[in-house]
RNA sequence: GGCCCCGUAGCUCAGCGGAUAGAGCAGCAGCCUUCUAAGCUGUUGGUCCCAGGUUCGAUUCCUGGCGGGGUCACCA
């Protein structure tokens, strides 16, 4: 149960009691919340103020009103109108104990919600060009769009995770023409790879692949005739290589999209822009050359633009290329046509900080290509700068300058690397410091919450080897006496767990998994906190032999914890350990 | 020059239009015959970058500055 929801639906039906005159979108405005001082009360309503204005009321004097409906609240003990106007409930334990035994009755359920109602959303994230294994420029969206995913997930929508796979461009040309060259060298050449390829030895294998497969019958072909067979191996060969380092981040998706079934004659490139020209969206014109730092190369002409500028992007946009080919953006606004033609009316793409121009067009082609009807959220990862003791940080032997991510997963874990990451706003640009995260593990946020749950697992361990007369079963925890945590340490944890259920309401309506990981932080606190009150004072230990049914009633309390860390850290894809090594 | 992000304690960062702005680290003072001290308790520390505006109420929303980062036909 999620006892803010709770309230603020009883808020509102007390509003539309009182004042049947205010409008249902008025009412909608009033929330509850814990207050920022626990000293005003457990729950904290601004619903008098909201109302107050429209209806030409004093916010007091409504404020009073529902004070005196609320009198009549079995579960409330208290309520206060305070400041300008606020409702202070103060609720009475009974209803704290029902809050906690829905923590244990849910189970992994407790927090989920139907805000998604079952509906598809479309979560792009990584989509890094599959032009060799992924560097550490790419974690960051990686775990962000696989937490989002999740998250998403949680709140009841259909979530279909998708990697979109850029295998059409230039750059796929370049990578094949570096394969061959590694073919050539696997044959026996002596091989320098030129400036403007990719030198990186993870080409090597596939060189070899190609020369166990064809021995030399590539060798003195024309590129033409290669060129689609080597594209094909390398191309299988780096997807490989991305899905491994994915897999060893802990980062899933349900769809590889190919660039390259885009386009192609009668492609969805093709019928994207026959569309768009019915629609009057497509004209041949000149852009303006662009302000700021002279571009040398530029060359003003007649382009075929796409009217991004009527859907409140900055100007219009080109889809073709001087070489007759389609630009990156045209196969994009393609792709989007696909998801919204296989019924993604909302979508997510998860983007690095250097796309942030990207992310008007994109909207653009969003509203463009469902006319209207689908909404997309871009969410820009801010740059994250590696650091080790403060110092920038290059570690890869085998990519010459590039970190890769799976030196990062190797070298600080997939748990540390994740948490770390999802423990700040995606906004904001972070650092990374390796000494910090792996060394100082006491400033390493996920050890805190980690070692809460290892703490309830030992516990369990504890009880059923000093008790083992006692039945800790799921039932009989489930039938517990909870009506014995009358300590206000009891209490508090209690009210930590109520907040998990709007926690992740909040998190997922704003797309924002950071909101979770600082909840299990606070929650790890919290419960640190309690277990700590145990050694001055017996009677808050969780295993009390002296009083058996005390510690049963403890125990379910000790198991609600570690279910709501196990949850969270479930979405969060970081794991949940019995015991630190 | 345009656009995007950031600016909150010494440092790294949370903060949902609400009440006396929070946490971790660092500093200071304490707690290990213990349900794992990877923990806990107390405490010092603030012009929420600046100036206007909207609002009953602004760290939060809007406008204009200042400072830092990113990005800017055609690449992907």
């Amino acid at each position: 149960m999620d006892i803010f929801a709770d309230f603020a639906a009883r808020v509102a039906a007390a509003l539309k009691t009182l004042y049947p005159e205010a409008s249902p979108e008025l009412i909608a405005r009033a929330v509850v919340e814990p207050p920022r001082d626990p000293a005003h009360g457990d729950l904290s309503s601004n619903a008098a103020m909201v109302i107050a204005k429209p209806l030409g009321k004093n916010p007091r004097e409504i404020a009073a009103a529902l004070a005196e409906h609320f009198k009549s609240d079995p579960d409330v003990v208290s309520v206060e109108v305070a400041g300008p106007g606020f409702l202070n409930f103060r609720l009475d334990e009974p209803t704290w104990h029902r809050v906690l035994k829905s923590v244990d009755v849910l189970g992994e359920a407790y927090g989920k919600a139907d805000l998604g109602k079952g509906e598809k959303i479309n979560v792009e994230y990584v989509s890094a060009n599959p032009t060799g294994p992924m560097h550490v420029g790419h974690t960051r969206g990686a775990v962000f769009g696989d937490a989002l995913s999740s998250l998403l997930d949680y709140v009841g929508y259909d979530v279909t995770r998708e990697y979109y796979i850029n295998d059409a461009g230039g750059q796929i040309d370049v990578l094949a023409q570096s394969a061959f060259l590694r073919y050539r060298e696997a044959l026996g050449e002596n091989i320098e790879i030129p400036k403007g390829l990719y030198p990186g030895h993870y080409l090597k294998p596939v060189g070899e692949q190609l020369a166990n497969e064809f021995a030399g019958q590539l060798r003195w072909k024309p590129e033409a005739d290669w060129m689609p067979i080597v594209k094909d191996r390398v191309l299988v060969a780096m997807l490989d290589l991305i899905k491994t380092d994915l897999a060893n981040l802990g980062v899933k998706h349900d769809l590889f999209f190919s660039e390259r079934t885009l386009h192609g004659q009668g492609g969805d490139i093709d019928l994207t822009l026959d569309w768009l020209r019915d629609q009057n969206l497509v004209y041949q014109g000149r852009l303006d050359r662009p302000k700021g730092q002279a571009d040398d190369d530029y060359e003003e002409r007649e382009q075929t633009l796409f009217r991004a500028k009527d859907y409140g992007d900055d100007t219009d946009r080109a889809l073709v290329k001087s070489d007759g080919s389609f630009t990156y953006f045209a196969a994009d606004i393609a792709y989007h046509r696909n998801k919204y033609k296989r019924g993604f009316k909302h979508m997510i793409n998860v983007l690095g900080a250097d796309h942030s121009g990207y992310v008007s067009r994109l909207k653009a082609a969003v509203k463009a290509v469902s006319g209207g009807e689908a909404d997309i959220d871009v969410k820009i990862m801010q740059l994250v700068r590696l650091l080790k003791n403060g110092e920038p940080f290059k570690m890869s032997k085998r990519s010459g300058d590039l970190v890769l991510l799976s030196d990062v997963v190797e070298e600080v874990g997939r748990d540390a690397t994740r948490f770390m990451l999802l423990y700040r706003r995606n906004e904001q640009s972070m650092d990374f410091d390796f000494a910090l995260v792996k060394e100082q593990s006491r400033d390493n946020p996920v050890f805190y919450v980690q070692y809460a749950h290892a703490r309830t697992s030992s516990i369990f361990r504890n009880a059923a080897s000093e008790l083992p007369a006692l039945d800790l079963s799921p039932a009989a925890l489930s039938a517990a006496p909870l009506e014995l945590l009358v300590s206000p340490a009891d209490i508090e944890l209690i009210k930590t767990l109520a907040q998990w259920p709007r926690t992740v309401t909040a998190a997922a309506l704003a797309h924002e998994p950071h909101r979770i990981a600082f909840y299990l932080y606070e929650m790890a606190a919290a419960f640190h906190s309690f277990w700590a009150k145990g050694k001055e004072d017996k009677s808050l230990r969780f295993v009390n032999p002296e009083d058996l049914k005390l510690t049963v009633a403890r125990l379910a309390l000790v198991g609600a914890v570690r279910q709501v860390l196990v949850n969270g850290l479930t979405v969060l894809g970081v794991s949940a350990p019995d015991e630190l090594s």
